[in-house]
RNA sequence: GGCGUGGUAGCCAAACGGUCAGGCAGCGGUCUGCAAAAUCGCAUAAAUCGGUUCGACUCCGAUCCACGCCU
């Protein structure tokens, strides 16, 4: 068995997670696509030193932000830290915003053929507007329905490239099962807050990290080449911090866009767990103990 | 008190006497190897009251409000 809490940035996850770990002799393991890169401590939230001592805490910081992550190997890595975590007779508490790699985890995906390098290379030949044209007059020719679902979407454009290259076959015949059933025993929650429960809960979050150091880790990080790593450059507030450390913004300003940028993040992920995660019980508060029955 | 300028959605901001601004914020959706990403869609307006007109956000008048200048 084991347990998985879902829901948006700064609801309280963490927090419940803690709760429920010490309570059931559970051990975390952070489903947070941000979380694994070290440097990136305060603005993607990971727990603190003491509460892991308190808790052992898996996929946390275990990434140099000059590596690249994606789904698959993440999802491999989560494997093996559950399995660690159940040989040890322990509850594996699953906890993170990141509804794809949770959906990953949870169902599985397809069976598809992946060849990193060659993505790579792809990314480097196609990034950038003016190469779209090239990427899709080369998609028209080997797959053109693929491209007419995503005409817009450079990054699944590539992918759906790579997999032709490699296979031979359309993305699109390769992904016609997309999983539907739950492969693991798993009880799952999200956290659902009340709109301005949240919106509250994140501009006072946003102000703590900024007290805590927020900006002079970026600064750090963007020095160390945060802005053009493969993946951790994504992580949310870094590109800002990076615009009013250039004098292009006021920390009045600052501050709005963090919240604002913070807050639309939220609402994406709302969309996902609302529709991707129908397993798992809606939770409307993270202050009382998870309902959990042995 | 007088003169001037202006009042367009939560905010910013255009054009126009007769289907549409646009941007930001908001809301909804999509998502199978970069997902804290990427991408698609939706709604809300004309300060108030009258007039001119087949038709007014657009023209005219009054009122209110804001800003500026004058007294």
């Amino acid at each position: 068995m084991m347990i998985a809490i879902m829901g948006p940035t700064a609801s309280g996850k963490s927090r419940l997670a803690l709760e429920t770990a010490s309570r059931i002799n559970g051990e975390i393991v952070s489903f947070d696509s941000m979380q694994v890169y070290r440097g990136l401590e305060i603005g993607t939230a990971q727990p603190t030193y003491e509460e892991r001592e308190q808790i052992p805490h898996h996929l946390v910081g275990i990434y140099d932000i000059h590596q690249r992550l994606d789904v698959y190997t993440f999802t491999e890595l989560a494997e093996k830290a559950v399995r660690d975590i159940l040989d040890r007779g322990k509850t594996p508490i699953l906890a993170g915003g990141t509804g794809m790699y949770l959906r990953a985890f949870l169902y599985g995906m397809d069976d598809m053929p992946g060849d990193r390098k060659l993505r790579a290379e792809l990314d480097e030949a196609y990034d950038a507007p003016e190469k779209e044209t090239a990427l899709h007059a080369r998609m028209a020719e080997l797959d053109p329905a693929a491209l007419a679902k995503w005409k817009e979407c450079r990054r699944r454009l590539i992918r759906a490239l790579e997999v032709k290259l490699i296979s031979g076959k359309s993305i699109l015949e390769l992904q016609q099962n997309m999983p539907r059933q739950l492969k693991r025993d798993i009880r799952a929650f999200k956290l659902e807050l009340p709109p301005e429960e949240l919106n509250r809960k994140i501009a006072a979050r946003t102000e703590v990290m900024l007290q805590q150091g927020w900006i002079e880790e970026a600064r750090l990080a963007i020095t160390d080449g945060l802005l053009e790593t493969p993946t951790a450059h994504q992580a949310l507030g870094y590109k800002i911090i990076d615009r009013f450390l250039k004098n292009e913004l006021t920390l009045p300003e600052l501050k709005e866009k963090l919240i604002i940028a913070t807050r639309q993040y939220a609402r994406r992920q709302r969309t996902w767990f609302r529709h991707q995660h129908p397993e798992a019980l809606p939770i409307t508060s993270s202050e009382s103990p998870l309902p959990i029955f042995h």
